[in-house]
DNA sequence: AAAAAAC
């Protein structure tokens, strides 16, 4: 019975009244549908309901209308019944809104995939020089309008501030009751008079709230008076501190024993006797990767014809019917015998990166899309993306899958990898269908799995242009909505379906989605489908894709981690990555804040309050929400994203921040991966990430295709050294700085700080 | 230990 708990009367007629128009009806008959919906299952109401619903058909006789006593739940004002029927929101339509929706956005997406500014890139040490807040050329553009800081405060409606801010995890849901629903915003007042009668005053009130004003309430210090940051410059930064320093960190700290904890379960006796790398080592090791670098371009065109050796090799492995049971991987490795596909050995590895062939960048200077073996319909498309010419990874990778190869590829976050295997596999399944008529109700050739919904989307978003241009069609299978549209669009026949685990395998399950003539399988992230809990369904599903199918992993993380499906799925793997993709080749800047925790909220919501899009990253989605609230709470517009909302609520407020109604978006992991919004300049991590890949893909939000960004994570002083192994592990060169709520700090990373420039200006 | 992924 919860649906009854809605409230449905109480409302003034005058919000009942379609006075929006077609304009307004998301909202309108949303609620209306949903009211129809449910109102048989009310045993008071079942015949009334029943008699009114069959009213119009029999052809308008006097229709019996619900209570006429506003504040009774059945309230319908006379008005409504006089108008035409309602209509009832259906799935279809509803999925059909959200279709046009991604619709509206793809043109941009389209270009956001790919990276204009490679030639502009700012080099590592002009960085240091870029143009703060008010410098840049964006400055103060989308919020001239909002009434700074200065003009609010007086007559703030909530709580008082001055007295002490309600900061605690409980009081940031108490002090906002049902009653004011979250998507009443500032930045959509027009809604204020909509559907909640007691909402509008305060909405409205809450227009002038100010922001949060750290001015007003802790006196700011004076930066030369504050002992506290003299010592700071005695202080060693992390880049300065050389092996004594970390040698002593070692000595002293007790052997971890979660180390490596995600990887102990690959291998259970290597990381057990794993040594710790020092850093240095790794480095170098890369550096030697990268000196024997070869021209991926030749290696992809395979001399291998796929159906026999392919079928040689993998005779040779047990099926995998006989390890199903005991032990879960095979102790040997297959791959260690293999030249081209070879793993570290694992004992000497910490990021037991999968080693591969690196392209450089100058190498794939001059090719061009048409050169690697894509028909001029897709280089076109591609061209009107904005992909005039192919990124590295994409120049290795290409020809590889264009050849029927399995693919591991490695590039990192921002670097075109959906295009990378996007592109080659619309042209291969083109390829297969050659001659042959597109037939009704024919099953997909291609699948492409992603770990979030909100990535299955995206990738759609970018291979569903190119796939049309060849008359070829994508669908999305993922969970969350409605599955009658996705089983439709099988029904009719699709040729590429993109999805997450979930969906995919029930509706393998249910004899929706046949995968047997699905000849080329794409896992995005794949290390991340590769964990614990995730591999399974993954496997599952690989299985039912056709005999030999081709297999293509793409990753900014690539490890070890896909072995368990390298072995079992994959054959003679090409495996690809981008040399000199390094620290000193990447356009983000990374910070550590030490703080204390009970200035945590207050300087979050500090970094938070600011030009240009920030993205927070939060351990748990209790704590995302919280922040979320805490943030808008303090004057600045933000939203959540997390598994605890509905799928709507997911789309509708990732949505907000790539339109750019909200600057801010809090969001738990399921953010961290893979999902492309422009411009944000800002990664904050609320809470340190437990992962050096959870790092690598979270700061990957900002930086993308050359732009650049700023990545800074809070931490106590208890977790600096968890932090410094993580960084290594991640190779990230990040300054630790201890920083105060009123830090100038702060203030800077924010870009809040006036530089010299401004104020010479 | 959390998060993600299906009804």
């Amino acid at each position: 019975m919860p649906k009854n708990k809605k409230p449905r009367g109480g409302r003034p007629a005058a919000n009942f009244e379609p006075r929006y128009g077609a304009k307004k009806t998301s909202f309108h008959d949303r609620h209306a549908g949903a009211r129809e919906g449910a109102r048989p299952e009310r045993g008071g109401f079942r015949a009334d309901a029943g008699e009114r619903r069959s009213a119009p058909a029999a052809g308008g006789y006097d229709r019996r209308p619900g209570s006429r006593s506003a504040g009774h739940r059945g309230y319908r004002p006379a008005e409504a019944e006089t108008g035409a029927p309602k209509q009832r929101w259906s799935a279809q339509e509803r999925a059909g809104r959200d279709e046009a929706r991604s619709i509206r956005n793809r043109a941009e997406s389209g270009r956001r995939e790919t990276p204009h500014h490679r030639d502009e890139r700012p080099r590592f040490d002009e960085r240091s020089e870029r143009p703060r807040y008010n410098d840049r050329p964006t400055a103060g553009r989308r919020f001239d309008d909002r009434p700074r800081r200065d003009d609010r405060g007086a007559e703030r409606p909530r709580f008082e501030r001055d007295g002490q801010r309600p900061t605690g995890p409980g009081t940031y849901r108490d002090d906002r009751g049902a009653e004011r629903p979250r998507f009443n915003r500032d930045e959509r007042p027009q809604r204020d008079d909509r559907g909640f009668a007691d909402r509008g005053d305060r909405a409205g009130a809450r227009n002038e709230r100010p922001r949060f004003d750290r001015g007003a309430e802790r006196p700011r210090f004076n930066r030369d008076e504050r002992p506290q940051r003299d010592d700071r410059a005695e202080r060693p930064r992390f880049n300065d501190r050389g092996a004594e320093r970390r040698r002593f960190d070692r000595d002293e700290r007790p052997r971890r024993d979660d180390r490596g904890s995600d990887r102990a379960r690959f291998n259970d006796a290597s990381s057990a006797e794993r040594p710790a790398r020092s850093y240095d080592a790794d480095r170098a090791r890369r550096a030697f990767d990268r000196d024997r670098a070869q021209r991926s371009i030749e290696g992809g065109r395979d001399e291998r014809s796929r159906p026999s050796t392919g079928g040689a090799y993998r005779t040779e492995r047990p099926r995998r019917d006989d390890r199903t049971g005991g032990d879960s991987r095979p102790s040997r490795n297959d791959w260690n015998a293999k030249p081209k596909a070879a793993f570290e050995p694992t004992d000497d590895v910490v990021h037991e990166r999968l080693e591969a062939k690196s392209v450089a960048a100058v190498e794939v200077d001059g090719v061009s899309f048409a050169d690697l073996g894509l028909g001029s319909n897709i280089v076109e498309t591609l061209a009107n993306m904005g992909a005039a010419s192919p990124f590295a990874i994409q120049a290795a990778s290409i020809p590889a899958v264009l050849s029927g190869r399995d693919v591991l590829a490695r590039g990192r976050t921002g670097s075109g990898k959906t295009i990378a295997f996007g592109a080659p596999l619309v042209e291969n399944v083109l390829k297969s269908q050659a001659g042959k008529r597109r037939e009704f109700g024919r099953s997909p050739r291609a699948i492409i799995l992603a770990p979030t919904r909100e990535l299955a989307l995206q990738i759609d978003r970018t291979i569903q242009p190119i796939a049309r241009s060849v008359g070829l069609f994508t669908t999305q299978i993922y969970g969350g909505v409605p599955q009658g549209r996705q089983v439709g669009a099988l029904k009719k026949g699709v040729d590429i379906v993109i999805g997450t685990p979930g969906r995919v395998e029930d509706l393998i399950n249910q004899g929706k989605l046949d995968l047997s003539d699905c000849r080329i399988a794409v896992l995005d992230e794949a290390d991340h489908m590769c964990e614990l809990g995730f591999v399974e369904p993954v496997q599952r599903i690989l299985r039912h894709t056709a005999d030999g199918s081709q297999k293509l992993l793409f990753s900014a993380t690539l490890d070890r981690e896909v072995a368990a499906l390298v072995d079992e799925f994959l054959v003679d793997p090409a495996v690809y990555e981008v040399a000199g993709e390094d620290q000193d080749s990447s356009t983000i800047e990374h910070r550590v804040l030490v703080i204390e925790h009970r200035d945590k909220a207050d300087i979050l919501t500090s970094l938070v309050d600011r030009e240009g899009k920030t993205l927070v990253f939060a351990r748990t989605r209790a704590y995302a929400d919280m922040l979320a609230e805490q943030f808008d709470d303090a004057g600045i517009p933000a939203v959540s994203l997390h598994g605890d909302l509905n799928q709507a609520k997911r789309t509708r407020n990732l949505e907000r921040l790539t339109s750019g109604r909200v600057n801010v978006l809090v969001a738990t992991d399921v953010a961290a991966r893979g999902i492309h919004v422009d411009d944000i300049d800002l990664v904050v991590q609320a809470d340190a990430p437990d992962e050096y890949k959870t790092y690598l893909h979270r700061s990957g939000r900002t930086g993308r295709a050359g732009r650049s960004g700023r990545v800074v994570t809070l931490i106590t002083r208890q977790r600096q050294r968890r932090m410094t192994e993580l960084l290594q592990r991640a190779e990230i060169d990040a300054p630790f700085e201890n920083a105060r709520l009123d830090d100038d700090l702060i203030e800077e990373i924010a870009g809040r700080v006036p530089t010299a420039a401004d104020l010479t200006a």
